[in-house]
This record gives structure tokens, C-alpha cells and sequence, in this order.
DNA sequence: GTCTATAAGATGATAGAC
DNA sequence: GTCTATCATCTTATAGAC
């Protein structure tokens, strides 16, 4: 299983066949059958092994956040180590699979699901009462904030300084909801009224 | 060229050898390497055709656009269209493929330089002068417009109902910065100072 | 559980006829 | 430019010895 993710990891879905995986492992080819019937299902076995230890390791970072700041630094510190330690480059790999494949699928919706349920919590926590709660659905950008660090991890490999540029944006308009979060009386009833006209005539079809 | 794509779009990069790409055109295999030399050159033809062809009909619309609601709603229209003709989808694919081929990633360079042009420019024009540009970098707004979009085309396969309230939310920040952009001259100064206080206090490392 | 051997097929790419 | 034929290699997956 560590092989397996690795080789993903490093060399992408397309070389991760059982001879590849094997030959990592210094296994045989035929063990992978034995043990997992297929290529994929042992993927899917690694991968959510590898979701259940990652997100084992950030609760108590998730649990001792109390505010916006402390979340956007905690949220900087996990999507860096887990960028670095390759587990993004990983997801991003299985996700593309999973269009074509109901076995990565699987995979991934369990990933998905383990991190924004986590995501989602500790943002629940921080934002209510904030005004922008009036117009931010909390679980969408739990799911906006997942999904749009595999999009940037994804174009990082295909251009690095637009991807961190990206990033750095993503960090500002986290700042930009902390601003909004610590507006003073008057100008958060402003806000709050300004939202209501704006829902009034709303940009969705 | 165009059976190229719909084979990526349909049954994903994986499937997209030169004998299902020739099968699909009703050509004969040995073509595509007459022709394009490799499989991936031919993709990269094929993608750099497609996005000119793509954006180019997307300029009009791009250069009537005068205010951010606008913008929201001529993106929103963009968005769908390029994902119901599984343009979103195929980018995917490419960039999946381009973490670790080099012609891929020459291809989906291409492909995310057009796009986010395009849109940094019409993002420039719109938010000059407003707020929001004290905090927010407009390219790099771009380029996680572009990543995001991807990255929630790419959970869109896996959970479509996470993806949608995915979108939604994105739609909603655009909102966001509609509302903060409208507020009035008193909450405009109050939100002023409050980002100069954060800025002093940089969350970034 | 682990190995060898092998089936049965797909793949990129080329040589050479037309 | 287009075709057939082919090579060498890789693939998943299984049968059967140990």
C-alpha cells in the first residue's frame, strides 16, 4: 500500500500498474491480485488508510481553533505539509481516475467527504454569528476550499508561480472574510443590509 | 483532432490511445504518428485549437462586460456552457496528465495562460478602484478563478451534489466582493482601516 | 502466502507496399 | 498520404507448483 501511493504520488496514475507497484515494494506482481483482486482496489485500500491518518493527525490542530486568524494559520500549516508530503499531487491523481473509474470514485468521495466534514465543522464553529454567514454557506465553501486546493495543486504542476500567486489569493480572500467578520456596528449594519438588496435580485439562474 | 477530444472528454485521458482515437475517426491508426508524431502532440494540437477556438468566442461577451455583476453573470454563463460541452472536463484530464508529461503540460500551460488572461483582464477593468483591490491581487484572483473551476469540475464526478454547492459558494463570494465593493462612503473607510490593521499583521508566512 | 509461468490482449511506433 | 503488417513491450489477471 505504501508503494503503491508512492508510485502515484511521484509518477502519476498512468504508471501505477501492478508491476510498477510491485517492483517498489520488491514484491511480486501476482501478490497484488491475491491481496486486493485489483490495481485500484488496492489504491482505493491506500488511499483511504493514508485519509484516515492524515486527518487523525490535524484534529486536535482543527479542535483548539477559535477564531478566523487561527484558522487560516492552521489551515496554511496543513495544506502545506500535506502539499509537501505529496498527499494533494495524490488526490488530484485519484480524482482525474475516478471520472472513468467507480472504484477510485469510491476513493476519492471518501477522502473528500473526511476532509470537508472536518473543514466544515471547525468553519461552523468560527463563522457563527459573523455576518457573511448571511450570504456564505458554510458547508459549500467547506467544499469550495477542498476542491479548489486540488485545482491549484493540479495547475502548480503545470505553473508554479501562477499557482502559488493563486494561493496566496486564496489566503487574502480568507482575510477578506476576517475583515468582514470585525467591521464595527455601523458599517456591519451597512453590510448587512447591502447583502439583503443583493439577495433580493439574485445573480443565480 | 476532434476525435482526439471527444475521446478525452467521453472516456478520459487513460483512454485515449491512437488506436480508440483512429477507431473513433474511422482512420487508420498509424496516421495520428504520420501526422502528429505522438499521441500527446496530437492531444496538444487539438487542445491549443480548441481553447483559441473557445476563447474567441467569449471575447465579445468579455469586452461588453462593465460591472461586476456583470461579470458574475456573463462568468456564470461561460462556466456552464465550457462545462456542459465537457471543455471543464477535458482541461482536467489534460492537467492530470501533465503532472508528469511534458507536452501535456505545454498544452494545458497554453490553455490556462489564455483563459486566465482573459479573465484577469476583464477582473482589472471591473474592480479598479474598488476596495477589494487593496487586499486582493486581481491575477492571482484569476488564476484561482481558473484552478477552482477545474478543481470543481474534477469533485463534480465524483460528488455532484458537493460540486454544485461548490459552485454556488463561489458564486456567492463573487457576491462577497460585489456588496463590499457598493458600500457606502462611511462603511468603505471603516472597511479600509480595518484591512490596513491586517495587512500590518500579515497572515501569510 | 508467495512464487513462476503464461495466457490473452493492448500499446506506441515503424517498415514498406501502394 | 494512406494502408497492412509487424515488432517489441507492456498490461491485467490466472493456474498451478511450492
Amino acid at each position: 500500500m505504501h508503494a503503491a501511493l508512492l508510485t502515484v504520488r511521484e509518477n502519476g496514475l498512468a504508471a501505477a500498474s501492478a508491476r510498477t507497484i510491485a517492483a517498489r515494494a520488491q514484491a511480486n506482481q501476482a501478490l497484488i491480485f491475491y491481496h486486493f483482486h485489483t490495481v485500484t482496489e488496492l489504491l482505493e485500500a491506500a488511499s483511504n488508510a493514508a485519509v484516515d491518518d492524515s486527518v487523525r493527525q490535524y484534529r486536535d490542530a482543527f479542535s483548539s481553533v477559535q477564531s478566523l486568524p487561527d484558522l487560516l494559520t492552521v489551515g496554511r500549516q496543513l495544506h502545506e505539509r500535506e502539499r509537501d508530503n505529496g498527499n494533494v499531487a495524490l488526490m488530484a491523481q485519484l480524482m482525474a481516475g475516478a471520472q472513468h473509474d467507480p472504484v477510485l470514485a469510491r476513493a476519492t468521495q471518501y477522502a473528500m467527504a473526511a476532509w470537508t466534514s472536518e473543514i466544515g465543522a471547525v468553519l461552523g464553529r468560527v463563522l457563527t454569528g459573523s455576518p457573511v454567514v448571511d450570504l456564505i454557506d458554510i458547508d459549500g465553501l467547506a467544499h469550495v476550499i477542498s476542491a479548489g486546493f486540488i485545482g491549484i495543486e493540479l495547475y502548480d504542476g503545470v505553473n508554479t508561480a501562477g499557482a502559488s500567486r493563486a494561493m496566496s489569493t486564496l489566503e487574502d480572500l480568507g482575510q477578506l472574510l476576517e475583515v468582514v467578520n470585525d467591521l464595527g456596528p455601523v458599517a456591519t449594519r451597512a453590510f448587512r443590509s447591502k447583502i439583503r438588496t443583493i439577495k433580493r435580485r439574485p445573480a443565480r439562474s
